[in-house]
DNA sequence: TATGATACAGTCCAGACTGTATGTAAATGA
DNA sequence: TCATTTACATACAGTCTGGACTGTATCATA
C-alpha cells in the first residue's frame, strides 16, 4: 500500500505544523473513539472488531494498541466518550425547547428525534447488552446513567411542574425515557405510525397532570457535574 | 472419551423403546432449541457459538449440521420457538389474573415478572440487537411482535375500559410494553426501587382511565391464531 | 430380513480475531 | 544537535469459529 511519501505531503498541505505529542494522541484518541461507536452502532458489539474499528478510523493497529492496551479498554472509553456526546446532545436540546410553546410536545419529539431515534443510541443498546455479561463495562454504564439521570431531573423539575399527582415531574421523564427507550430498541420492528402514535399518546396522556412552569423562559443552570464531565475536549 | 455401550444402556433404562425418527428429530431440535435460547440470554448473540450451544444441549455437532444447515437457520427455529414461549406465556398470564380484584396491578407485576424480567426476554433483546443486521431475523422478529400484538390487542380491550381519553385499552397497554421493553432492557443497570417506583408509577396514573370491565371474571376466548402458532408441541 | 434413508458423532480446515513483539518516524529536552 | 521518549506501523503467534466432510448407528419399509 503506497503511503504518501513526508515530503509530497508538506508540498500538499503547505503547513502541516508539527503537532505536539498531546495534540497527536488527543486527535487519535478521537478517531478511534467515533469509529468505535460507529462501528457499535452499525456493526454490533460482536462486529465491532478491532481491525474494523481501524479500518474505519483509517489508522492501524499499532496506533490503537499503543493508546488502549486491549479492547476492554478502548470499549469502556467508548463509553465515557458515549456518556459526554450525551451530555451534549442532553444541554443543546434542553435549551432549544427553551422558546417552545409546547414545551412537552417539543420534548419528546426532540428526545427522540436526538437522543433515541438516532445511531449512539443503538451504540448504548449493543452496550447495554453487552454489559449483561461484563462487570466492569456495567458499572460504567450503571454510573453514567445515573449522572445523566441527575442531569436531567433537575432541569425537569426546572421546566415543569406536576398537579393531582404524588409524581414529581422527574418521575414523569424517567417513565418517558423509559418509554423511549424501549420504542428505541424495537424502533426497527415497528412501523412509523405506531411509534408516533405512542409519543403523542404519551404527550396527551401527560399533559393534564404536566405543566409547563410558566414564566420560566430561560434554560435552566448549567449543573456543576456538566463542566467536570466535559472538562476537556469541545 | 468412553461411551455408553448400547447394551448397558438397554441394561438401565430397561424400557428405552425404539423411537421414531420423528420422535428422535423432536427432541433433538427441542434441547437444540432451548440450548440456543439458554445461550442467548446467557452469553449473549456474539457468545453464542455453535460449539457453545452444541455443548449446552449435550449433543454433537453432527446433530446440529444435521438438523440446521447453517447458523441463521437454527437461530430462526429459535426466534420462532421464542414467539411460542411468549404466546404461552402471555396466555397463562392473561388467564391467571382473570380472578384478581386489583386486576390492572396484577397485570403488571405479571408482565413484568413473567414476561420481562426473564432471562426470555434477555435472549430476545439479544436477537433484536442482532436484528439490526439481519433483514431475515428482523423480518421474523417484527412478524412476531405483530402476532403477539395481534393477540394481546383484544384480550386487553376484553378485560379492561378507557373512560376519559380518546385511547383504547389496547395503546394503552401497548405503551406499558414498552416501557417494560426500556425496564427489561437497562434492568440490570437500575436500581430495584427505581423499577418498583415506574411499575407503580405506571399503574398510578393509568388506572384512573383504565378500568377492568365490570362482570368480566373469565379469561378471554382463545384466539384462532393462537392455536396455529402452537399446533405442535406441548 | 435386507436395503436404503435418516440421525447423529467426530474431525479437519480456511479464515478471522486478539494480543504481542519488533521496527520506524516524530517529538522532547538537555 | 543528539539522546531519549513517545507515537505509530507491520508482522506474527495462538486461539477460536463456522462449515465441510467422513464414518457409524438407528429407523423405515419392502
Amino acid at each position: 500500500m503506497p503511503r504518501i511519501a513526508p515530503a509530497m505531503k508538506t508540498a500538499v498541505t503547505e503547513k502541516p505544523r508539527r503537532r505536539t505529542q498531546e495534540e497527536r494522541s488527543d486527535a487519535m484518541r478521537k478517531r478511534l473513539l467515533a469509529a468505535t461507536l460507529e462501528s457499535l452502532a452499525e456493526d454490533g458489539y460482536a462486529g465491532s472488531t478491532l481491525s474494523s474499528i481501524v479500518r474505519r478510523a483509517g489508522v492501524s493497529r499499532g496506533a490503537q494498541v499503543h493508546h488502549y492496551p486491549n479492547k476492554q479498554a478502548l470499549l469502556l472509553d467508548a463509553s465515557e466518550d458515549l456518556l459526554k456526546r450525551t451530555y451534549r446532545r442532553l444541554g443543546a436540546l434542553l435549551l432549544s425547547i427553551s422558546e417552545e410553546d409546547n414545551r412537552l410536545q417539543a420534548l419528546v419529539d426532540a428526545c427522540w428525534e436526538q437522543m433515541f431515534a438516532t445511531p449512539l443510541y443503538r451504540a448504548y443498546c449493543e452496550l447495554v447488552a453487552a454489559s449483561q455479561r461484563d462487570e466492569e463495562l456495567a458499572q460504567a454504564l450503571g454510573a453514567m446513567l445515573k449522572r445523566v439521570m441527575a442531569l436531567f431531573e433537575p432541569a425537569a423539575n426546572y421546566y415543569f411542574e406536576t398537579s393531582g399527582t404524588k409524581l414529581r415531574p422527574a418521575d414523569m421523564f424517567l417513565q418517558l425515557s423509559c418509554l423511549l427507550s424501549g420504542l428505541g430498541l424495537q424502533a426497527t420492528l415497528l412501523s412509523a405510525p405506531v411509534i408516533r402514535s405512542q409519543l403523542d399518546g404519551w404527550v396527551r396522556q401527560a399533559s393534564p397532570i404536566l405543566r409547563a412552569r410558566k414564566g420560566v423562559t430561560r434554560p435552566p443552570p448549567r449543573p456543576a457535574s456538566w463542566d467536570r464531565v466535559l472538562e476537556s475536549k469541545g
